[in-house]
DNA sequence: TTAGAATATTCCTTGACAGGAATATTCGGT
DNA sequence: ACCGAATATTCCTGTCAAGGAATATTCTAA
């Protein structure tokens, strides 16, 4: 009966739960790049842009057009629209309409107490 | 002029990008639970659990609070805001605006031409 | 103070993964 | 057919983190 898997997708977690990654994934937020210039504009070295944009492009967020030599990679919508719906699912945490601690320590308490007086 | 940091906190994604944690997120989601109650619903041992809330404590996206032997852990609400801004910053790509591919691969053929001469 | 419940911490082992360096592949131009 | 540019892949190594098991801590109650 408990829900088990996550409601977001994890792979693209984790994709982004990296410092160059997600450096990447805000570049191409402006636009379509290709690896060189990524690479050039991050400071990494080339395999190691690959590297990050094979582990992003497997995740789903990144897509791929071959143009002669280049690679020019820019970012999905489908992911961004995922998370988005997630975190929305969040606007009462949001909103912070969840501080009745108070109410949650006194069910506790019911809960262990046997009826005293009266 | 490289913006050189993520406009996303490292350590919120990090601690959201592993199946239990982010389970845990979603199970506090409805409210408030001590430590007790999530290693139930979640099918984990208690240090396991304890071992990940403090992650997802350190990380800033829960707080916690003592009540005699328990410990209640909730929400925090800044973390999801910060994180539904940065997706916000995303709404081109959500929105799919950017499909001008053409233009770019023209803007590199122009670059090519132009950086021969000199 | 002792017992027991709830939680945290430590130690260990193992697998994943990032970076470096070198190499392989693919393509266009000549 | 070759060369060089752009990109991908492989191998290696060190580090980090998750899970298991055991133990330590903290609190209440009697």
């Amino acid at each position: 009966m408990t829900a088990d898997n996550p409601g977001i997708d994890l792979t693209m977690l984790h994709a982004l739960a990296d410092p160059n990654r997600v450096l990447i994934v805000e570049l191409l937020r402006d636009g379509p790049l290709t690896v060189g210039e990524i690479a050039e504009r991050l400071g990494l070295r080339q395999p190691q842009a690959s590297k990050h944009l094979k582990v992003l492009n497997d995740s789903g967020v990144l897509e791929v057009k071959a143009d002669a030599n280049r690679r020019i990679y820019k970012l999905r919508p489908e992911p961004f629209q995922a998370l988005d719906s997630w975190v929305k699912s969040f606007r009462h945490v949001m909103e912070d309409r969840f501080d009745n601690l108070e109410g949650y320590l006194r069910e506790l308490q019911n809960k262990k107490t046997t009826t005293l007086e009266e």
